[in-house]
DNA sequence: TTAATAAGTTAACACCGTTAGCAAATATAA
DNA sequence: TTATATTTGCTAACGGTGTTAACTTATTAA
């Protein structure tokens, strides 16, 4: 007698009708509208029932978050198989890591925080040139020094300005146990191999 | 009779009143509690006051992202004036930029919309685990095929799931009318530099 | 002194996450 | 089968939030 199977069965699809209604939400109005009540509605519940389920509402974006993280880790998984030398591998996932995150945007603004609105009006901010100018005509003074009239510096300065940007999140976020020390070694190395980039 | 003059200066008394209250709030509870009534209280003014001053909320936040962009401008030309070669001030300003980002988490996390909760608590995802066991087993196994055992694959993991997740969040949070196309040349040529880091 | 303008207030609207307390349905034990 | 216990779900509230309409009180100009 499946009683208990049925029940939590049921208890299950509660579960999912939650994650569905939400999702559903995160992808047509932005994760930043999410609301337990609007979910509550959708699922045609009383708000408490949520909260038998999750603990908040932090748990439920933590659980798409996993998702992304999952999706990202699968994806390029599969990138890899697709070539043997590691150096290739490197490429092909580089490519795919960034496919994953254009073409879930949702996911990857929850993984990593990003969309925001003081983040989204960030191409109106004037004030964002004068800081990148400064960026770009040393990378432009560099070109010239090394005689590199090959490379663009604007493609250079995108770089330049992308890894110091996701350095500084990465390690903010991550929060590992590494020193001070360390975490500026791997800074360090990353402009080092960058400014040997710019030689060739 | 600097009557005008008087009023002038206390309507823009009230606005740093307003921005000073505010940003003590931000860097003692974090910007996530920032609040128009909390701001109300402490400037000892009804509400609608700051509606006066600002559209809304987001604009105070905003106000703060471009004190951000324009401190960190400084601080980069300030870096750059220190030392002559284009080179070496690249990396006297990555420098900076770093210390920047984290002398001024507040402002940083603003400019760059990290520091949600779903970001904060990245840490305890085992799933991020699963991600980054892919990207650490491919740059040890790039670093034996090339033959490089001088190299840190902790440090270098960290260099490109950096340079990775700065392009994608710089290009997400820009959105320049650059094609796709271009975007990802930007890409392609970072992970080169990055590949050929490896070799040496 | 009176009319017009500016400054600042109260009080409400429409939301939000979260939880205490209660009612009804179900399952278990006698 | 009846009585007790438990799960399940509900209503209603608490304490917040951003934002705005409507009103009152000063201040200025005529």
């Amino acid at each position: 007698m499946g009683i208990v199977e049925r029940k939590m069965r049921h208890k299950e699809e509660i579960r999912t009708g939650i994650l569905e209604a939400a999702w559903h939400m995160v992808i047509t109005d932005g994760w930043q509208s999410l609301s337990i009540r609007k979910i509550a509605d959708a699922i045609e519940y009383s708000i408490p029932v949520i909260y038998n389920h999750f603990e908040n509402k932090e748990a439920i974006l933590l659980e798409f978050s996993k998702e992304g993280y999952q999706k990202l880790a699968l994806t390029l998984n599969e990138a890899k198989k697709t070539v043997v030398s590691p150096t290739a591998q490197l490429e092909v996932m580089a490519v795919a890591y960034w496919d994953f995150a254009f073409e879930n945007k949702e996911y990857y603004q929850l993984m990593f925080g990003l969309g925001i609105p003081a983040c989204e009006m960030v191409n109106q901010v004037a004030e964002i040139k004068e800081m990148t100018s400064t960026l770009v005509s040393t990378i432009q003074e560099a070109l010239v020094q090394t005689g590199n009239r090959e490379a663009d510096y604007f493609l250079k300065y995108h770089a330049y300005w992308s890894i110091l940007h996701g350095l500084v999140s990465i390690q903010m976020i991550e929060n590992s146990g590494k020193t001070d020390a360390f975490k500026k070694m791997i800074l360090k190395d990353a402009i080092n191999g960058f400014c040997k980039s710019l030689v060739l």
